[in-house]
DNA sequence: AAAACTACGTCAACATCACTGACATAACCA
DNA sequence: TGGTTATGTCAGTGATGTTGACGTAGTTTT
């Protein structure tokens, strides 16, 4: 099952290409929103996570986008100081610091997230009525076996409730 | 067929993080890779285009790349200072600069693929024996619209007859 | 042949986003 | 009390991208 023919090869590389042309407009619709803004794609990666996992903790953001403290630092504060993002210490353990959408933060996510949705579902119709389940473990795969679990259980807890208001903690 | 439901929405965004991290440990091996030649992310993607569609001019390059030519002029010195792409005056045209891989790009461009290949031949397997076609509709659907002929044409083009001996007269 | 345009290279300044290393503070834990 | 943990922050650096301006060789147009 392994054939590594000269005709699997060239296959491949046609699929790392679509992907890198793929992921390149993917990110392009919020790159120009965020210009926009001051922003840029990092804070869109911290705006969106902070958002569709709402009171997640500082430690928890950098696990997902894999950066140091001192590169989130910087997004992140910004994200903070300009009302995009609001922190809560943790009930349980108050060193830690939840991180909540505000109104605006969570607008801006979504109107950062609409065009990509938008993309998403097209492309999703353009491969058929079965690409969703099949795509889905392609890209599950892509992964790395090792942070598989971490991704897992991260997108599984999209839904979380917030603790507190969410809202008026402010540091 | 705009089904905007909750559920489909969160369906869709679940793609959007799946996409975010699968791109992300694509990337992973090539760029540990990158690390030790001291090159980097953008170097990969100069000698990847070079070496799989052998002869493009630098124009083309700058089209598929979608940056500028003094971005790119950094990186492609470096990939030609350092004996891993050669220039090639065009023939019909002699201002064109078409590019060529050496055989140490040839064998370093192949080495940066491996992983990727190892990946996608993994992945495509995870998901299926009908995956191919339908992931390929679906990332061919993910690219802009207008750029679409674009890039059929430059993968269209892959073994690009080297119309010279494509190695010798370097600048 | 002169003028205009094209392909490419290059200098300079700058922004974003990542990195390493070091150190500070507050809160938890033993 | 002392050690560890979660977070924040200062300082310096590197990779990659940008805009704007200018130069040079070669092609095309008039």
């Amino acid at each position: 099952m392994e054939a590594n023919s000269s005709y699997q090869e060239a296959k491949l590389l046609e699929f790392a290409e679509l992907l890198f042309f793929a992921y390149r407009d993917f990110t392009r619709d919020p790159d120009a929103i965020l210009k926009d803004f001051g922003f840029g794609r990092a804070h869109h990666r911290v705006l969106h996570f902070v958002n569709r996992h709402s009171g997640l903790r500082v430690a928890d953001l950098l696990d997902v986008l894999n950066i140091t403290k001192q590169s989130l630092a910087r997004v992140l504060k910004q994200l903070i100081d300009q009302g995009y993002i609001v922190q809560q210490a943790g009930s349980a353990d108050r060193r830690e610091r939840l991180l909540f959408p505000t109104e605006t933060g969570r607008a801006l996510a979504e109107r950062l997230a609409a065009p990509q949705l938008v993309r998403l579902a097209a492309a999703l119709e353009a491969a058929g009525p079965q690409a969703a389940p099949i795509l889905r473990k392609f890209l599950q795969a892509m992964i790395n076996a090792e942070e598989r679990p971490k991704v897992s259980t991260i997108m599984a807890a999209s839904p979380l409730p917030l603790s507190g208001s969410g809202e008026g903690e402010t540091s």
